[in-house]
DNA sequence: GTGAAAGCGCTAACAT
DNA sequence: ATGTTAGCGCTTTCAC
C-alpha cells in the first residue's frame, strides 16, 4: 500500500513510537531525532493513513453534511460557508445527499456512526420525534441547519418574520389582493413563511383568503422547484380570482411563477407584483424582490458551532439556537407605482 | 463507542468471524446462524465502523472529489451527476475544495492516499508534468473532469468546437467585430475556447484583432467570476474600439460583462450581441445565448468510469477519453436582426 | 460451518 | 528522550 511509519522508523533508525510522536508533536523528542524523522518522512513521501489513525484514536477527522438533494443554490452557498471554516481545520467534508427524502434516515444512521464522522451537519431535515431520538442516541455532535429543535444546536433564520416582511412590503406598495404560493406543506420553513404572510395581512386588517393560497405538493422535490412554481401559478390563475401581488416562498418557485404569468400575458410588476424568498443568484439579474437569507454566513456559523463542539473535551458547550434575521431586498418586481418596463439587466 | 461485532458475537453466541461472514455474505453460513446474527445486529443497532473495515480490507469505500472553489454552478451540477451514480453504490463522497489554487497539490496528495479514498475525481485541474507524476505514482484510480491527459481517464467537452460554434453563430448573425473576454490564460478550457474563436474568425476571413481580446487575470478565482467579467468588459470598452458582439468564455463572466455594458448604456443585443459558455441556470432567465455543457451527464459519466475502475479486479480497463460535444443554445442576447427589447422572463 | 488468531497502520500508555 | 506493547474494529487465512 503506501508508506507507513514503519518505513520511516526503519529509515530514520528509531522506533515507530518516536515517529508517531514527531508526526503528532505530542511529547518531546530530541531536536536531532525529530529532524531525522521528518527528513525520512519527506523523502519517502509519507502520508498518514486516516483509517488507522481514526481507529487508534477512536475519533475521525471527518464531518458529514447531510443534504436533501444537492441541487439547490441554497445548499451550495451554505456548504461554501462550511468549507470556508473547515479549510482552516484538518477536517474533511463528507457529503450525504439523498435524492429521495425516503432514505434520509438511513443516511443519518450511517453518518452519525462515531466511526464515520466526528460531527454532522443536518440540512433542512424535518425533525420528528423518531429522528430526535435517533440523533439523541448518537455520540457525535450534530448541528441543525435550516431547521431547529431544543435538544440541538441549530442555525436558521426567522422564517415567520421573513414572510411578514415580504407581505408588509407588498402592502406598503399598495397591494391588497396578495396570493401565496408555498412549498410543500410539510416543509417547516414554508409553513412558517405562510404564518408570517397571514399575520402581516391580519395586522393590516386584510382578511386571509384561502382560495388564493396554493401549495406545491410534489412529494419528491419538496415543492421547491421552478416547475412546481410554474404549475402552481397556473393553477392559481385558473381559479380566476383577482390578484395584484403574489408572495412565493422561494425564489426558484418564483422564477417558475413569473414564467407562467408571462405566458399568460400578465406583466410584472404592473399587473402583478412578486416577492420571492432566499435571494439566490438569479434573483438580482431578473430584478426579483426577495427576502435574503445569509446562506454563506449560516454555513460558517454552523461549521464553527460544530467545531467548538467537536473540540470541546471536558465541559460541553451549552446548546444554542442561532436565528438570523432575514432582510428585504427590494427590486423591480415590486415597483408597482413606478412605470418600469425594463426589469432585466 | 458504538456497537461492535463483538457485541453481536456475544449476543448471538457465535464467534466474531461468523458475524463478519454473515455481514459480508462472504462464505457460507448456516441459515439458522445467519438469522440469529442478523437479528442480534438489528436489535443492537449495529453500524459497521468504516475505519476498521478499511484498515482490514486495505481499501476504502470513499471517493474524493477535488474541486477548485465549490462556488460555481458548473461544479455543483457535475457533482449532482456524480452523486446520482454514487448513490447506487456503497461509496461515500468526500469533497476537497480548495479556495486557493495554491494548495490544490496538498489536497491531491491527501486525497490520493489509498487509505483515504478508493478513487478520485479531479475537477478542472491544470495538468502539468509534476501533477501527472504525482497522479501516476498513486495506486488509486483517478478520473479527470474538465481537463485531459493521455495517462488518465477523462471526461470533458470539446472546448475548441464550443468556441467555434459561438463565434460562427455570431458571424451568421451578421456580426463582424467580435470581441473576446476569456478566463485566466492558464485555464486550459478558456484557452481552447479562444482557439475556437480564432479559428472561426479565420475560417471566415476575418482578421483576429488582439486588441479586442481581453483576459480576466485574477489569480485567486481563475477569472471565472461575475466581477471579473464586469471589470474585463469595462477595460475592453475603455479601449474605444468598435464592437458589435462579444464572446465570453463563461456565462458567469458574461453576466458581469452584460452588467457593465448596461451601465454604459449599451443595449443588448441591439448594440452588442453576447454569447456565453456553460448554460448555467441564470442564462435561460436573462436570455443569454450560450454554449451548453452537459454537466449532469458529465458527472454521471465520470462517476461511472471511476466505479468500473475501482471495481475492476483483474484486468484493468483501458484508458478512455470521453469528450462531449457542446451545443449552441440560442436566446435573445444574439437576436441582432430582430427588434427585441424585452428579453427578460 | 465455525472458531482461533494474525494483522491492517497507528496511538497511547507503560517502561526504561 | 525513546522503545515496547497492547489495543482500536474488522477481515481473512488456517485449522478443526
Amino acid at each position: 500500500m503506501g508508506v507507513t511509519i514503519y518505513d520511516i522508523a526503519n529509515s530514520a533508525d528509531v522506533s515507530i513510537a518516536t515517529v508517531s510522536r514527531v508526526l503528532n508533536g505530542s511529547s518531546s523528542v530530541a531536536v536531532k531525532t525529530k529532524a531525522k524523522v521528518l527528513e525520512s518522512a519527506r523523502i519517502l513521501g509519507y502520508v498518514p493513513n486516516p483509517s488507522a489513525r481514526s481507529l487508534a484514536q477512536k475519533k475521525v477527522n471527518v464531518v458529514s453534511a447531510i443534504v436533501p438533494v444537492m441541487t439547490t443554490y441554497f445548499f451550495m452557498e451554505v456548504l461554501r460557508g462550511v468549507q470556508d471554516i473547515l479549510s482552516g481545520s484538518d477536517l474533511d467534508l463528507l457529503i450525504f445527499s439523498s435524492d429521495r427524502l425516503a432514505n434520509i434516515d438511513d443516511q443519518i444512521q450511517r453518518a452519525l456512526h462515531p466511526g464515520r464522522s466526528g460531527g454532522a451537519l443536518l440540512f433542512s431535515v424535518p425533525v420528528n420525534q423518531q429522528r430526535i431520538d435517533m440523533l439523541g442516541r448518537s455520540d457525535i455532535p450534530v448541528v441543525l441547519v435550516d431547521s431547529e429543535h431544543q435538544n440541538f444546536d441549530s442555525i436558521s433564520i426567522n422564517n415567520e418574520h421573513g414572510g411578514h416582511l415580504a407581505v408588509t412590503h407588498l402592502l406598503e406598495r399598495g397591494c391588497r389582493k396578495i396570493g401565496l404560493i408555498m412549498g410543500h406543506e410539510k416543509s417547516v420553513p414554508a409553513s412558517k413563511r405562510m404564518v408570517g404572510y397571514k399575520t402581516a395581512l391580519r395586522d393590516n386588517n386584510i382578511p386571509v383568503d384561502d382560495r388564493i393560497i396554493i401549495e406545491c405538493a410534489d412529494e419528491r422535490t419538496d415543492g421547491f422547484t421552478e416547475r412546481d412554481g410554474y404549475v402552481a401559478m397556473n393553477e392559481l390563475l385558473d381559479r380566476g380570482i383577482d390578484l395584484d401581488a403574489i408572495f412565493v416562498t422561494s425564489d426558484i418557485q418564483a422564477l417558475g411563477a413569473m414564467h407562467a404569468a408571462k405566458d399568460r400575458g400578465i406583466a410584472i410588476p404592473q399587473d402583478l407584483a412578486v416577492v420571492g424568498f432566499d435571494d439566490i443568484q438569479v434573483s438580482s439579474h431578473i430584478g426579483l424582490t426577495t427576502i435574503r437569507q445569509p446562506m454563506f454566513e449560516m454555513g460558517r456559523q454552523a461549521a464553527n458551532r460544530l467545531l467548538t463542539r467537536i473540540e470541546a473535551n471536558e465541559m460541553v458547550p451549552l446548546t444554542t439556537q442561532t436565528v438570523f434575521v432575514p432582510k428585504l431586498i427590494e427590486r423591480e418586481s415590486t415597483q408597482v407605482r413606478v412605470g418600469v418596463e425594463n426589469i432585466h439587466v
